[in-house]
DNA sequence: TATGAATGAGTTTTCATTCAT
DNA sequence: GATGAATGAAAACTCATTCAT
């Protein structure tokens, strides 16, 4: 639903459709918008919750209100279907980090407010997006870990531009910095508790201690 | 729940080597010296490499030249297995930390050694706990998780120690400097590529983004 | 039924392509020329390679460039299209054999060449009645089972005038000659690998060996 | 039942199974002497009659007393099912042809006998060796379809050696001679009506059209 | 005529588990 | 301890067909 209006650019390309020719007939036909994404924020939910093995496309369907058969009307197959989702939640970090940094232009409160909307995501869990930026269980296909592992750089691409922009020490290797501050990030999905500390909270700690002060 | 009191006497099961000098073994029966042990060592390999879910019990049993009916002689069910594999591993992991850090007192010398092992082990891949340790697949059923997460904080309980001995500069909680060192740490396991910098190379520099001059 | 009295009629619907002077088409409306026929063509070939079970509505439809619910507008159901597609089948077998008989007044002339037109148009394989008339899967309903035989005798009808033309030895009976020589024929559809003789030079070559001298 | 003694040498090679180690205690366990080939015997009737598309796991596991998820337990797939289904076919036809020919010494009586036992077992239909050695459609997949082309060809070698010993005329390829004969023997699951002459007196009119006087 | 969505019954296959021998 | 047979539930996927728009 929130995602079905406009503001991202980016779900075109997400979601494969691109939609050649807008529907002309637009007063006249209300009918479904958009079932495909709302398929998508659905399956989200699930794969998010129980994985991608433990989830079927039977339970899927079922959330959705249909027989199972018909998924297949939307997406070729399981993994098809779990790409376009993850392709989705990518998306939706994305939009939140870079919602998150423009207003701000100093590299480490850019970098920051990153780390936060970053945690926030991850710990929302709407989409296993969160779970697979972070876990890398080996549940999946060659074809299907190839697709995640692409979605993930272009998620990693915008972090970096962040990271980059920092100023380090000398003898500080970016990309361990890089990837040190978000493996902290990401542990926190296997530890976090909600009523200790705001994601908020623990995303600044954690910054905090990959921080120094002069260089 | 057996395993949960004592802490010794799991070990003594669930990997067999545990005991420097053999037992006497003079009275008793020389029944089978360890099928268990050994099985428990092809189970690690194959869920290690495969992940919970995509190993199945026919996949063990062919690995131990066994029926896969038979494994229900060593082991009442796959979850029963699977949390004695994870504490084999997680055996293996303190074993490995302990004996790195032994020979050192400083602190910071003993944190940097056990980084090094803990790094090395997991990217050994030769157990699942490797990858438990890291990643919080959803894959699990509660039971299962309970059990793992009871041996997770087994390990976490090793490494606290070491991290709680460590001098800080103020402000820096020491639980978040843990989970993020950790969380660091296990990162890895999704981007590390060997031929690039060497396991230990790896974990003394995310180290080294923790470390501060004086405090 | 509809198809099983005139006997032309059916032609004319099926192939589209029977009729030597076009139709005046003067007063009548210029609606799709022949897109039916087109499909059946298109069909034909997917029938064709591919057999009648394999070859989904789907398969089809996308061939023609439409979704296969739209598939309905053309044919009541798969069968049905199935039919048609024969029965064009037959009608280019027919024509085949009738175009390479015609010059001709030789019996046993008339009869080579209606052998090689028929190996050839067989071993084409443009269309499921070339399979379908040597090979009798069992695995057609027995309603469509029967309207093929129908198409089929159609074609058997063709060839007996044929045989019956040409002087056979006492004790020969025409109807094992007819279905011998038929027989053998189509065989090759399982045997005949293109590189080595000519489907005529195969063709002609196995009628020899059903021809005697004097008789 | 009827193959589950001895008697055929063949079918140790067909089931795959070739026993390792005979039952040692053979008094004691009279229970499931053969299921394998029992299960054979009654796939084979099924594929025979419905062919292997319309016969489904389902269909033969039900026939069995059994699921169908038990039927893995004995072949590992419907393909390997039936591969062993039609070996055994293969195996039978072999044996027939073999057994009607052991007596005669005369080549073309050899051939005759040959040709008739190849009817009957075809007409006979008890496996879908019959359709197959006949029929090729192309509804199998690759790997079946090389499979099932190896058996036939192991059949084909046993006719091969009988039609090598007759005399031909010249100018007559021997080659085209046993594939004419095959083709027209096989044509007769197309056409044979059970009521009109036997499978037998068929089979020696259809050898004759290809007999000559004297060469 | 065509689309897009859905149906419902079917397919093969996998797998943890049980149990008599 | 091990075997071999079977269970039963679930999985992903396919497909002919229907129908409102």
């Amino acid at each position: 639903m929130k995602k079905s209006t406009a503001e991202s650019p980016v779900r075109e390309r997400a979601t494969g459709r691109s939609r050649a020719h807008p529907p002309p007939k637009a007063a006249s036909a209300p009918i479904a918008p958009d079932r495909r994404a709302e398929l998508i924020e659905k399956a989200s939910r699930l794969f998010g919750e129980r994985g991608y093995t433990k989830t079927s496309m039977r339970d899927i369907s079922a959330a959705f209100g249909i027989l199972h058969g018909s998924l297949y009307h939307h997406f070729g197959s399981k993994e098809e279907l779990f790409i376009a989702v993850y392709a989705a939640g990518v998306d939706r970090f994305i939009a939140d980090v870079e919602k998150a940094v423009a207003p701000l232009t100093d590299p480490w409160q850019r970098l920051e407010a990153a780390c936060v909307a970053h945690l926030e995501a991850l710990l929302r869990r709407e989409s296993p997006a969160a779970t697979v930026l972070a876990d890398w269980s080996s549940t999946y296909t060659d074809h299907l870990r190839m697709a995640l592992v692409a979605e993930r750089d272009r998620y990693e691409k915008v972090f970096s531009r962040l990271t980059d922009a920092v100023e380090l020490p000398d003898g500080v290797k970016r990309r361990y910095f890089r990837l040190g501050l978000l493996g902290a990030l990401n542990g926190a999905l296997m530890w976090y508790q909600s009523g200790r500390d705001s994601p908020a909270t623990v995303a600044r700690h954690l910054l905090g201690l990959f921080r120094r002060k002069a260089g």
